[in-house]
DNA sequence: ATCATTACCTCTACAATGTGATTGTAACTG
DNA sequence: CAGTTACAATCACATTGTAGAGGTAATGAT
């Protein structure tokens, strides 16, 4: 099963889409969910979902930006959305019953 | 934060109320995720919950059932609970938008 | 009362996952 | 060219997840 970290990039990718990278989904992750997110804590993940066949990668284009350094793009695979399907479902039928299940 | 696999301790010991114990839960939670759960997997998230203070076990009275021994009752505590919630939060308001939102 | 049976818990060792800090690299600006 | 900025890679470590083998006490049959 997918663990919670890997669920969170998987859907920050999703919602990014083609503008799916390394930095920006650090970005959208700490918004969406306030706690902090460490590039190594990223960077590592990332290559665990890969090598599972959740996601691929490759790197893009550098922006003409200050800076603007070649991203890591990131592509989630069918299995990938697949995988964190599930794993919404079983979050979804434990909590089932359970006093905190209206969302906040 | 809380791992997964703790998520569905705090859920099952919640649902099973006062009649929860450690082989209840693990019951439980093969029950409602379809995947098993070894005994060594339970007791030590449980200690570790414990140490948290997510929960509290003890010893309860033997049943009097063939073979009913003591059993390791568990109550999760307000923070214990607290913690399962906003786990819960958390995941809804990532996967909000993305494409599995709505229930299988 | 003894002993096999049953229900349950404990412990130990290990594998997988999550995390922070540091360092590296390339494009931009002036 | 030197400094600055945006981004990625790596390493070492902490936390969490998992399996398995073994231990203990109550039961019920002999």
């Amino acid at each position: 099963m997918l663990g919670e970290f890997e669920y969170l990039i998987i859907t920050a990718a999703v919602r990014l889409a083609n503008n799916a990278y390394g930095a920006a989904i650090r970005q959208e992750i700490e918004e969406t969910t306030g706690r902090r997110c460490s590039l190594g804590a990223l960077y590592t993940t990332l290559d665990r979902l890969e090598t599972k066949g959740f996601l691929r990668t490759w790197m893009g284009e550098a922006t003409p930006l200050r800076g603007g350094r070649a991203k890591r793009m990131v592509e989630v695979s069918a299995e990938g959305k697949q995988a964190a399907k599930e794993f919404y479902n079983a979050i979804q039928r434990v909590t089932r019953g359970v006093s905190w299940e209206a969302k906040a």
